[in-house]
DNA sequence: TATTTGGTTCTCTATTTGCAGAACTAACTG
DNA sequence: CAGTTAGTTCTGCAAATAGAGAACCAAATA
């Protein structure tokens, strides 16, 4: 008769990192920046943690562990992370544990999606442009200078990047 | 016997702009725009304001009834926005009001500023480098190679504003 | 079938935020 | 000096946020 024996399933990587006092402060300092980006305090201590630890990819658990919250705000702040793109999973046979990585291999896509994103003021200036009266030209020329140049902005950080590309071989 | 008879002084611009639909419409627009970056919903309705309002200036008074908020409430959001250097008032002869208008002149030094912002976080990455032990090469090396492009970007900053003002011309 | 594991969802609460309204101040005016 | 004007500062509250803890669920195990 056959028994089931599980490769894994007992042996999951229950042995979790150490972190330095400057692992955590490091984790912190990442945590405040990604909060003045608008997100929520535990995402950026996410983003950081996923950054510092050495394995690149950490179990959910150990997430909880490391940053003593609750499993409901990690697993609030994954959920948020995953839906913006910015965060997978991945699993193991026989290990049920959901092993988090940041997708930092596409920064160059997230760079230049925060780029778009900033140039994206340029679509409010021209609605302002035409609801503008003509009654101060300083003001109008200024702005549409201004919208001027967001479109060539916008335009050059394709080229932006190739330039990155040639110069580093 | 001479009297002192104020050129201005009972003669304000008390008469303020009317606001179409679109217009509002358009300054809550902007106004969320600027919540998602991180400022308080007021702000962005003022930095709004500013924006579509013809004279481009516009006394404590009138930004209190276009927006329907209380002087507190201004007060407190235009000290927000001159600390934040994006907005300064100027006075007239005989008229103790304020008017305010935002510093549309050096949007170039603003979007400079932002730029840099964005790419502040080589300064995290590169700290992040420093901890991390060589165990996962392939993670390290993608993180030094975004490094290595952020420094590369903020290096192409100015050629690019001297590039937009050569084909300008 | 009962229990454990890994994680999600729901409910509740402490904290923070954003603003109103009132009290206040400083400069000017009658 | 009493009143007005223009704006600031203080106090308090309603709403939003962030996260804890418990209940819950589905898959795997005993």
């Amino acid at each position: 008769m056959f028994t089931f024996v599980p490769l894994l399933a007992h042996n999951p990587n229950t042995t979790i990192m150490v972190l330095t006092e400057k692992h955590k402060e490091l984790i912190e300092r990442i945590g405040v920046f990604h909060e003045h980006k608008g997100m929520q305090p535990l995402v950026g201590r996410i983003i950081g943690l996923l950054l510092v630890h050495e394995d690149g990819e950490v179990s959910f658990d150990e997430i909880v562990e490391q940053l003593g919250v609750s499993k409901s705000a990690v697993s609030n702040a994954l959920t948020f992370l995953q839906a913006k793109d910015r965060c997978v999973y991945s699993t193991r046979p026989g290990d049920r544990k959901r092993y988090f990585a940041l997708k930092l291999s596409d920064w160059r896509a997230d760079f230049a999606k925060e780029l778009e994103n900033i140039a994206e003021i340029q679509k409010f200036i021209d609605e302002v442009l035409e609801v503008r009266t003509e009654k101060n030209q300083e003001f109008n020329c200024k702005m549409k200078d201004f919208s001027d140049f967001l479109g060539f902005f916008k335009k050059e950080i394709p080229a932006l990047f190739e330039r990155f590309k040639r110069q580093q071989a």
